[in-house]
DNA sequence: AGCACGCCGACT
DNA sequence: GTCGGCGTGCTC
């Protein structure tokens, strides 16, 4: 008999085999979602395989929902690597590869069949009550259940009122959330026209027959003043058909006019880069590069160029970016050089309209997709370029729901396995990259320069340049070398491979563990040492004669990387008795900004007014009732927040505890620094940018557009104001405190910290004006703030790798994190312990490898679930697939875990806490 | 994830 | 005794 293998979209372990009736035996192709019986009720899977055979147990199949397979056998393995490699089933998997909310199931409805009197039984007559209120339309089970005050419906109950007839229960198809919009359209018949008197009737006719297509109703009455009862006179008359057709939801925003393309000339070391990935297009062999340019260096040209020869060859493209809503300036340029056939996926966008990106995506309407961590999952076929823009950003990795997949990663192995090239661009890759760059799994790139900037010639006049249109591109800029070289992270060059298991390679490579960095001190210094003098900027380049400049653009000279200085706030505070939170010296190059009518950009890595409260007179500190944090005094609205559950209360004008008036606040965020600008200098115009200046949908946007237009002087906020933004006029950057989340214990604490100072720093002085960078800090000798100060990513990276070699951590080691959660501290530890004591016996044949924990987690208690972490740590040359066992043996001994308790596995975890 | 079965304590 | 709560096991 025919078969299919089905994987159901459900945490299940699959696939199961089903029978294909004949009716389905065309459409039941492998890729195609099917809805498939399982156990008592259906729902909807995906056919991963076909093939005859016998089979006592398997039912026939019900249905096939797709006219097009869903799912190309590219994806179908996509999606099984990701599981196995980030445990998880391959029905997670290939949900997320999936647009949501299009899942076809059945479930149980139950029905009234009589009026809640004739019951005799109470509980009878209030569950007849219960679903007196559905108006006969019935209700789910767990629906009843919640409509009687229950935590679960009563069955047996239900059983014998279905057998007395008072209620049905049936299992019922629930359609998709999540539809192809139908709208109705009209066209003519053909039918002769001649006759019609009325004008409106006319003037319809006229537009249809202009369109010579279906045209959407409600479009073509508005064009043609027409009604409806207009469109029922046509019908009557049999002059126009009308019919239901799909039409695409698209964003509104995406609509908006583009600047054009500036067509601008590269840089050398642009084109030895760009050279470099172009060949790899026109090869046959898969590689992944790592592009490792400075802010300002031009990366996203090279994307562009890069995806220019993808397409010319009839190939597709995914570019990954971090978070959309962060960086708009990329999106528009993809979207000026390719126009529509870049498909923009943003986690604004409706479950609908994602749908739609998704359908046409398939049907290979969009050559180009741009997007977050999940468009790594885009179903474009004959892939030819993956580029993962700031690929060292924490957001390619997903945490909840499974599969906690690294988005770069899967780029990486999606582009091997599809024969393409994948390029991971970044100012500062992260070590994993950095590893795999010195080792030769991936190709170097550098550009350790910035290039003259293009913007357009009314922005300049005026002094000020809309972000968005400004474009990377250089002429007559003397050549440096920039040849590719390997980072200079010391010795040990060739004989040590680090092979990541994205790489779509052998998962490992027994006896080839990396030589430890040793020595770095000694080492040469490569390629890639971003000039830190500003002694000896590349020459300019002539700003006329050009075509660019013909085309409204003018050239600017590229600002070297500005100046870092240090300022230590343990010192500053002896000294100077630092009051508040800005030093003497960052106050005063704030002044001169002021005065010279130039922008500061203020990064303070912390939200609200001050994040802890202390009553001097009994010690008294408010903390959430439901995680172990103190609550944030937010000002604005008096308010105590927790900034993990969200929960607010309000801000006691008295120590509750006490009934002192000796509240004292400790420490600052935006709020705080917001006012202390505000009183320092009352005339500066002043935006904050933080989580709750920009919970509003384009909130965010504004207030980047506002500073942009030079409405502001000072834009003042966390992280977010460290993103890829370019605005000409800013030449102070300054971090209030730059030792936020150095101290964490997390093993990357540093990696982040140095990442984030580095960003932040690109922001000072990119055009014409020479920039600054003021570091506030109580460590002045961290690595992290002395290698910022160099703008030295070589020699952090250098150090940092030494580090981590010595302690057996990424990238020369593997790493699986374990969270524990429960509702009660006691049994969650317990079960944590359990867990562990079973993987430590699994894991106690295997050379190296070491169990940590179970540790209380650095927030202990969150949102009311306690939460401990255990970690299995493997030294890189045992294959992952060894760990992986391990861990599955574990979760299987310890089996299901109690009630409100959870178990999550974490594969190549990006947080620690 | 549902859903059903079957075992326990708390009421009639 | 029955019902509801909850743990356990299965789903082609």
């Amino acid at each position: 008999m025919r078969l299919a293998q089905v994987v159901p979209l459900a945490p299940v372990e699959g696939p199961f085999t089903y029978s294909v009736p004949d009716a389905l035996d065309a459409e039941a192709v492998v890729g195609a979602r099917v809805l498939v019986p399982f156990g008592r009720r259906q729902l909807t899977g995906v056919v991963v395989a076909r093939g005859e055979g016998e089979s006592a147990k398997a039912k026939p199949l019900v249905d096939v929902l797709d006219a097009r397979p869903s799912l190309t056998p590219e994806l179908l393995a996509l999606t099984r690597w990701v599981a196995t490699y980030y445990l998880c089933t391959w029905g997670e998997a290939i949900k997320t590869a999936l647009p949501s909310g299009t899942e076809v199931e059945t479930r149980r409805i139950v029905r009234a069949l009589r009026p809640p009197e004739a019951e005799d039984g109470d509980d009878g007559r209030a569950l007849l009550a219960a679903l007196a209120q559905s108006n006969g339309s019935g209700l789910k089970v767990p629906a009843l259940a919640e409509a009687m005050g229950r935590k679960t419906a009563p069955q047996a109950l239900l059983r014998r009122l279905e057998a007395s007839g008072a209620v049905s229960v049936e299992y019922e198809l629930q359609e998709a959330r999540t539809r192809a919009r139908v709208e109705k359209h009209l066209t003519l018949t053909g039918a002769d026209p001649s006759g019609l008197t009325g004008a409106r009737q006319q003037a319809l006719v006229a537009l249809l027959a202009d369109a010579g297509e279906p045209v959407r109703q409600a479009e073509a009455l508005k064009a043609s003043g027409a009604s409806s009862s207009t469109v029922k006179g046509l019908v009557a008359r049999g002059l126009v058909e009308t019919q239901d057709l799909e039409v695409e939801r698209t964003d509104d925003a995406l609509d908006a006019p583009l600047a054009p393309a500036a067509d601008v000339t590269l840089h050398p070391m642009q084109e030895a880069a760009l050279g470099e990935i172009r060949t790899a297009i026109g090869g046959d062999a898969p590689q992944t590069f790592l592009l490792h340019g400075v802010t300002g260096s031009g990366k996203t040209e090279v994307y562009l160029r890069a995806l220019a020869a993808a397409l010319a060859r009839g190939e597709s493209g995914i570019v990954l970016v971090p978070e959309i809503a962060l960086t708009p300036q990329t999106v528009r340029r993809f979207r000026a050089h390719f126009g529509d056939r870049v498909a923009v996926m943003h986690s604004r966008m409706s479950p609908g309209e994602r749908l739609d990106a998704w359908t046409r995506i398939r049907d290979g309407k969009y050559p180009v997709v741009i997007g977050p961590r999940s468009a790594i999952f885009a179903p474009v076929e004959n892939l030819g370029l993956v580029i993962v823009d700031e690929e060292h950003e924490a957001s390619y990795k997903q945490f909840d729901p499974a599969p906690r997949y690294h988005a770069r990663d899967v780029a990486v192995f999606r582009a091997h396995q599809a024969g393409a090239v994948c390029v991971l661009g970044s100012a500062t890759p992260s070590l994993e990259t950095a590893a795999n760059a010195r080792s030769g799994k991936y190709a170097y790139l550098a550009m350790p320069e910035r290039v003259p900037v293009l913007v357009r010639k009314e922005s300049v006049a005026s002094g000020q340049s809309p972000a968005a249109e400004v474009a990377s591109g250089a002429r007559g800029v003397p050549a440096e070398s920039s040849t590719a070289s390997p980072l200079s992270l010391g010795e040990g060059q060739g004989e040590g491979r680090t092979s990541p298991e994205a790489s779509g390679e052998t998962r490992s490579h027994p006896g080839t563990q990396p030589p430890p960095p040793a020595d770095a001190g000694t080492s040469p210094r490569g390629g890639f040492d971003a000039p830190s003098d500003a002694s000896n900027p590349p020459a300019a380049p002539e700003a006329s004669g050009d075509d660019s400049s013909a085309t409204g653009y003018s050239l600017l000279a590229p600002a070297p990387l500005p100046p870092v200085r240090v300022i230590d706030l343990a010192r500053e505070k002896e000294v100077r008795r630092l009051k508040g939170a800005l030093s003497h010296d960052l106050r005063e190059a704030m002044r001169q900004r002021l005065e010279r009518g130039e922008q500061t950009i203020l990064l303070q890595n912390r939200r609200g007014y001050a994040p802890v409260i202390n009553c001097e007179t009994c010690g008294w500190t408010p903390e959430c009732r439901d995680c172990s944090v103190s609550l944030t005094l937010h000002k604005t609205n008096r308010t105590l927040r927790c900034h993990y559950c969200g929960r607010a209360e309000r801000y006691p004008p008295v120590c509750p505890s006490c009934g002192a008036d000796d509240l004292k606040l400790l420490g600052s965020g935006t709020q705080r620094v917001e006012e202390e600008i505000a009183e320092v200098f009352p005339e500066a115009r002043l935006l904050r940018m933080d989580m709750d200046t920009t919970s509003r949908k384009g909130a965010h946007q504004k207030i980047l557009d506002r500073f942009g237009r030079g409405e502001a002087d000072i834009l003042l906020g966390t992280q977010m104001v460290a993103k890829g933004l370019d605005f000409p006029r800013v030449t102070l950057v300054g971090v209030v405190n730059a030792d936020t989340g150095m101290l964490l214990p997390d093993f990357r604490a540093s990696e982040r910290t140095f990442q984030l100072l580095a960003q932040v720093a690109g922001r000072a002085g990119r055009h014409d004006l020479p920039g600054e960078v003021l570091l506030q800090t109580r460590n002045p000798e961290h690595p992290a703030i002395q290698h910022a100060l160099n703008h030295d990513y070589s020699a952090f990276a250098r150090e940092e790798l030494v580090e981590r070699y010595h302690l057996g951590y990424p990238p020369y080691g593997r790493l699986i994190g374990i969270e524990i959660k429960g509702p009660y501290e006691n049994s969650t530890h317990k079960l944590a312990q359990a867990w562990t004591d079973a993987l430590a016996r699994r894991a106690s044949g295997i050379a190296g490898t070491d169990v940590l924990g179970p540790v209380a987690a650095f927030v202990g208690k969150v949102k009311g679930f306690w939460r401990f972490h255990t970690h299995l740590k493997a030294p890189r040359t045992v294959p992952a697939k060894i760990l992986a066992d391990a861990v599955s043996a574990a979760t299987a001994e310890i089996g299901a875990p109690p009630k409100g308790h959870r178990i999550n596995v974490d594969v190549d975890p990006v947080g620690l806490y």
